[in-house]
DNA sequence: CTAGGTGCAAAAGGTTTGCGGTTAA
DNA sequence: TTAACCGCAAACCTTTTGCACCTAG
């Protein structure tokens, strides 16, 4: 529930492990950062949340730490339009729904028939590896203290 | 055919009135490019091709240009991940398909049906004012003179 | 000991903006 | 005449990179 210890999970490490790269403080926290923060929060964002518990580290390292556990798999990294780049430890497949007003992204869960029907719609000789969806327009907000501006 | 002349379609300059705006020759050849050649390209790619043809505009002006086509709804703006910005003019409700390989991108159907079936995916009280498809992955590429690269 | 990580600062794209001069309604 | 435009250069923002130092295996 803290993002505050250092729980090193073991998935956590042995996903790492699997691609040679080590468990550190930095990238353990902002993964629990992530986990428990599930805005699809920005580079910037993790930056600051993670100066309050690890006081001197710097953006790159952000942003490399971010890349790390995106290339082995534990976050995907969310792009709508020319934004900054959002992360998301959600890894069932799914969309997302991005409000332009509050700017909040909902993630929208894609049931495997739905999925399979979009690529039905694949001209025959294309293989997709991935689909992407993203809906955009205004959710339903109940909190309103959910908004971001 | 030509994207030489200064085709000033009614339907185009039309557009633009409609937006208070005027049609301006490098309007003109940077909407003419676009239709002509359906690469979705980006405004880099559109400056050198436009340049052949009015070889004192600046990329700035080409950015400006597409940016006010897009604001008229004349073209959409298509990204991917961080890559640059690609401008497309088709209008009809389309997914994309980028190969990673070529960085080729291809416009796919969308059949109205499918799009209402993603739609429906959306918990109640979410209102889409949007949908965005876009499939990752290998395309046919049968004309090797296409990829990119 | 050494490959992998961190922090810092600088660089690297891609895109936007401010400004002086130009042009079309 | 005057608002809209253009070209240029500088600014901007996000992200990446080079480098020196540090640390875990």
């Amino acid at each position: 529930m803290s993002a505050t210890s250092t729980v090193t999970t073991p998935s956590f490490a042995q996903a790492l492990a699997e691609s040679g790269l080590r468990s550190t403080p930095q990238r353990e926290v902002i993964y629990s950062i992530l986990l428990s923060e599930r805005n699809h929060p920005t580079a910037d964002e993790v930056f600051a949340r993670v100066k309050t518990e690890l006081p001197s580290i710097s953006l790159a390292t952000v942003y490399n730490c971010l890349e790390t556990l995106v290339q082995c798999k534990l976050v995907k990294a969310v792009n709508f339009e020319r934004e900054s780049t959002r992360y998301c430890p959600n890894l069932q497949p799914h969309a997302h729904f991005h409000d332009d007003q509050s700017g909040a992204t909902h993630d929208i869960s894609l049931p495997q028939e739905v999925l399979s029907q979009i690529k039905s719609i694949l001209p025959p000789g294309y293989d997709a590896a991935s689909v992407e969806i993203t809906f955009r327009g205004k959710s339903p907000c109940a909190n309103p203290a959910d908004q971001r501006n």
